[in-house]
DNA sequence: TACGTGATCACG
DNA sequence: GTGATCACGTAA
């Protein structure tokens, strides 16, 4: 293993993940992530790979981005060797850098909310599936070093009841008290 | 709590 | 081809 994906799950919070969409730059903190990894049922590896899944196969630190709902894109990184399907999902972001920008594209009044959510934080800094398999180190999509968390809290996943057991692995983690975490 | 939404995948 | 399902968000 290159390393543990829930791990790379914590290491990401705090950091500042930045787009640039449109030619405007846009970015976050990272305060909430969600680990996958082909050996747990809550993966969408852990059948196999497919055409959908198959850049988590790759060498890490690209992204997966895939269309939820028939509505929401979302923005996974590829954390593991080629070979070896893991990602981290990023679920919510406290918005920092392009905030009026990000407020038009949500079009929002407040700055409350605004990327709290998987499917949000996509829309807020313009990321779509033509990302898919892009690097996240590029000029157009790259993770900042910005605050060392304080407290990290974890628990069980969302929305993978699916998964059955593997539903409540504790894999979900977000920054303690933090109002940009999702609901 | 209910449902929109369309890609995806396991069938055949 | 077809149909069930889905790592969500919003309205109510």
């Amino acid at each position: 293993m290159r390393s543990d994906v829930t791990l790379i799950a914590r290491q990401l919070l705090g950091k500042r993940l930045c787009t640039r969409a449109d030619g405007i730059v846009t970015g976050g903190l990272i305060v909430e992530t969600e680990a996958y990894s082909e050996r747990e049922k809550g993966c969408h590896a852990y059948k196999g790979i497919t055409p959908r899944n198959a850049v988590m196969y790759e060498e890490g630190g690209i992204a997966y981005v895939y269309l939820c709902y028939g509505i929401h894109e979302m923005f996974n990184i590829v954390t593991n060797r080629r070979g070896k399907a893991d990602a981290v999902l990023i679920r919510a972001l406290e918005p920092v850098v392009g905030v009026d920008v990000i407020m038009q594209r949500m079009k929002a009044r407040s700055e409350k909310k605004l990327t709290a959510g998987p499917g949000k934080l996509t829309k807020a800094l313009g990321i779509d599936r033509s990302r898919n398999g892009r690097s996240v180190s590029s000029a157009d999509l790259w993770i900042e070093e910005a605050e060392t968390p304080e407290d990290i809290v974890c628990g069980p996943r969302i929305g993978i009841d699916y998964a059955g057991d593997d539903a409540h692995l504790p894999w979900r983690f977000s920054l303690r008290d933090n109002p940009w975490v999702s609901k």
